[in-house]
DNA sequence: TCAGTGAATAATTTATTGATTGTTCATTCT
DNA sequence: AGAATGAACAATCAATAAATTATTCACTGA
């Protein structure tokens, strides 16, 4: 790594540190510059403005949230559909905690969305590819029918719209968020895949939640 | 009618005109009061605050709301699902339209959940109904395998969550939003009906605009 | 008695000012 | 030359004052 690019990791710790603290408008150029020992002006040799420190910060942080989702898929899980609804509920419980331990976060992703729509929607599409790969897997092993994988990707993502960030549209707890998603990923499920002689599939059952790689709050 | 709901009346009807024109927050009592050809301080002997007679239009709209989703059931279709269909169909369109040409419709609706919380859930419980009672149906007739109604009712009002003031999730066209909602649909339906001589059931096809009960916009 | 008034008051909103902050750039270091 | 500075300027924010508005209530007229 250049020197450059240290210079510029240090600004954006100081930035997430201090986002984090007091929030991104009470936070000033002069003290990150301070943080770094450096001058204001020269922050603008490493960034265009102080919205791209926000931006920067808030594309890692997306990043690696999708890697929280990914890791669920690491485990051995026996079939698709476990790995679909254990992926849907992560989901759930990762932007519920987010929301509930970290509201600066939101508060910064809300600020660079407000600035860059682009943001969001390349967000979002990150996250669909998850679920993209999830559907070609069980298509490919016979375990789902789907006759269009892209399609059934969007309607799956969009079903599932709720509970992502769920506070944001609701003051349920999360333990009701949990058993109303069971309810929808039964739905979508007996969507997915063939009844077995005759009967559909069982009801979706509430993941344990996967207490190994549980990010505890900052 | 009594003389006083006569006047009070009088005064809804001033406040829908000015709300809707120039927004709540612009209109003022004394305003209503001249309309009404009265004093400001007898609109106090008919609504307790400002905020009450929102809470009055606000509600006469939830209810029509429902009403012209509920039209939809009048007119005699072949199946329940189609019926489900065209209602979700509706939602989307109905509340779609709302936004696009009455968006102070939207702002008094915002100002009135703000103070009550309770509207909202009480809205969304009216419209859950609707879905309720088709799903009911579609199960009594067997066309719907469905082993609990409730639950299932609470899945599909989740599932079409994005669907119902869409534009305050995405900027995606009415097109686009349809054509979505159309796969939504089809792996739900998949979801409910048992599937025919081992093949999945059709893919739900976009259902034509109903322009008898098009409402145009104030 | 009771529907209605309108001036008085409390609460909010708007306008204004002054201070703070983001950004630039001529200049200084190395 | 390239890296860094910090004073200068424009944009934004916070604090306060001024104006407007919601609400009350002692009073009036039917």
């Amino acid at each position: 790594m250049s020197e450059s690019d240290l210079i510029r990791e240090k600004i954006v710790d100081a930035a997430r540190e201090r986002f984090s603290h007091y929030g991104y408008p009470k936070t000033t150029i002069a003290e990150l510059a301070d943080d770094c020992a450096m001058s204001p002006g020269n922050i603008y040799r490493f960034f265009k403005g102080k919205i791209d420190i926000a931006v920067e910060i808030a594309r890692r942080e997306a990043l690696s949230a999708v890697e929280v989702i990914e890791a669920v898929l690491d485990c051995p899980v026996r079939s698709s559909r476990q790995r679909l609804e254990e992926v849907v509920f992560a989901d759930l419980r990762y932007t519920f905690h987010l929301l509930e331990n970290r509201p600066k976060t939101l508060e910064l992703a809300q600020i660079v969305v407000s600035d860059r729509p682009q943001f969001q929607i390349e967000s979002l599409r990150r996250e669909r590819r998850v679920f993209q790969r999830i559907l070609h897997e069980g298509q490919a092993s016979g375990e789902f029918y789907i006759d269009n994988v892209a399609a059934t990707t969007i309607a799956l993502h969009a079903a599932t719209t709720k509970y992502r960030y769920a506070q944001l549209f609701t003051n349920q707890t999360l333990s009701e968020l949990e058993r109303e998603l069971a309810h929808v990923m039964t739905v979508i499920m007996r969507g997915l895949m063939p009844a077995q002689n005759g009967k559909p599939v069982a009801e979706t059952v509430i993941p344990q939640e996967d207490t190994s790689s549980m990010a505890s709050a900052s």
